[in-house]
RNA sequence: GGAGACGUCGCAUAGUCCGGCCGAGUGCACCACCCUGCUAAGGUGGAGUCCCCGCAAGGGGACCGAGGGUUCAAAUCCCUCCGUCUCCGCCA
């Protein structure tokens, strides 16, 4: 949710906003309109709640004539007061929905324009060449037994696979190395709730426009996770937390959930695309005056890891029209996939800025005794199943074997080349 | 799954039977000051969250798990939901 004291005092930014996302500026307007009816709504409601209140308590004091006298007054208030009461809902429904429609304020720097629009801030490591045929990621994990998509379709259904001996322990390594990378920054490791309530759902924003790509368990009106970002913007909801001895900083560890409904057809083949997925997820809470800073954190800590992995990659800006709902600015990592000759997203991470915590009401107090103000929170990935796609074909060997780069061999007992058995 | 108890201001509790004097008492913790003097005790005062009006001082409203209802008036009465605990049953 966007800062309604910025909506009033300087619409103009926000329609700003709403241009470098190519939305529509009428937004703005509607919002603010919404906006003065609530608050004209409330002040009605009030002047007559106060006065029945007044009166109430002589109602309480007098006794006979006086108070049969003060009773037929006071009812007549009290209809009126219901009937203001209910148009403060309506007025506070309209507000709140109008509001919620206002995508987050767009950092200034961010491209404007759409998917295409990004800006490539630097591309870092070799891209690898090969002698003979490049084979992607699915023909070497089918060569190797790592990756059975024949048998994930099979249970499953399409987009659906199993990671095979070690196919599975790649996956597990790679976690592992992300959660050392995290331990090492002080991150706090969690393990959140897959199923979460439509509420958390709701204030995360992917009922929004990501509604149709998530899977919902109508019996228990719970919704599977597409990322453990939810539960971990959901794990302070309601809170005031304490941030004078720093960001609190938490790695969530989830199988992730997603339709893919509408992709139909688009990376189909292999484990790029799927619906369901590892991931370990960064995420920070903190004073918003140091959310950018902690942004530029949380790419460094995924170009380390991607560095130490031997992969070629590259960083971009994505444009206004492509970041979602809640974010402010997004930083992509897309790795070189060498099947496709192309860059393809590993990591993405997002600065929400306090969108994210005003709808979920997480708040923190910067001054000892002072009020409360909204906190920022930023996510970011380290580690998904995808990476195993980049792995696999960058460290691909003409002979069909993979080599494991050094810092996952320890996760894997020291295994330093998958080679087929 | 069956039976019962409960959900109050950071924590612990009073208040609910008999609706108004309860936005709400007490203890602990907290903050400021005083006293004392020394890793303690005592005294006084202050403190919650959210919203509306206002340049401000200030004024007003809402919040006793959530949502409805009854009533002039609900922490208190009624209904629904959520959660916690205890006992019994069942089970990885």
């Amino acid at each position: 949710m966007i800062d309604p004291q910025l909506l009033r005092d300087s619409p103009d930014v926000i329609k700003a906003s709403l241009r470098s996302r190519g939305a529509q500026e009428s937004l703005v307007d509607t919002a603010l309109q919404a906006d003065a009816a609530r608050r004209e709504a409330i002040a009605a409601f009030e002047t007559l709640r106060a006065e029945q209140n007044v009166i109430g308590k002589d109602v309480a004091k007098a006794s006979g004539a006086e108070k049969d006298a003060l009773l037929a007054t006071v009812k007549e208030l009290s209809t009126q007061v219901k009937e203001a009461s209910a148009r403060v809902a309506e007025a506070e429904e309209a507000a709140s929905s109008a509001l919620g429609a206002l995508p987050n304020l767009v950092i200034e720097g961010v491209p404007a324009g759409g998917e295409e629009n990004f800006v490539t801030l630097r591309e870092v490591g070799t891209i690898p060449t090969f002698a003979g045929e490049v084979k992607d990621h699915l023909e070497i994990g089918e060569a190797l037994d790592i990756l059975d998509m024949e048998r994930g379709v099979k249970v499953s259904g399409s987009r659906f696979y199993f990671l095979k001996g070690a196919g599975a322990l790649l996956e597990m390594a790679l976690t592992q190395l992300g959660m050392k990378v995290a331990l090492e920054n002080g991150f706090v490791p969690l393990i959140p709730p897959t199923l979460v309530k439509p509420e958390i759902m709701q204030g995360t924003g992917f009922l929004g426009e990501h509604s149709a790509e998530v899977y919902h368990l109508g019996e228990d009106d719970l919704y599977l996770t597409g990322t453990s970002e939810v539960a971990l913007a959901g794990y302070h909801s309601d809170e005031i937390i304490d941030l004078t001895k720093g960001p609190l900083r938490y790695v969530g560890l989830s199988t992730c959930y997603r339709r893919e409904a509408g992709s139909y057809g688009k990376d189909t083949r292999g484990i790029i695309r799927v619906h369901q997925f590892q991931k370990l997820e960064m995420f920070s809470y903190i004073d918003p005056a140091d959310a950018e800073a902690e942004h530029e954190r949380l790419v460094s800590w995924q170009e380390q890891m991607l560095q130490s992995l031997g992969l070629a990659y590259r960083v971009i800006d994505v444009a206004a029209g492509d970041l979602g709902t809640s974010a402010a600015r997004k930083y992509d990592v897309e790795a070189w996939i060498p099947s496709q000759s192309a860059y393809r997203e590993l990591t993405s991470t997002s600065n929400c800025t306090t969108f994210q915590s005003r709808r979920l009401n997480v708040r923190h107090r910067p001054d000892k005794g002072g009020s409360t103000e909204p906190v920022a929170t930023l996510n970011g990935t380290l580690a998904t199943t995808r990476w195993l796609v980049a792995l696999l074909e960058t460290h691909q060997q003409p002979d069909g074997s993979v080599l494991v780069p050094e810092v996952l061999q320890p996760f894997m007992g020291g295994l330093s080349v998958i080679s087929a058995s």
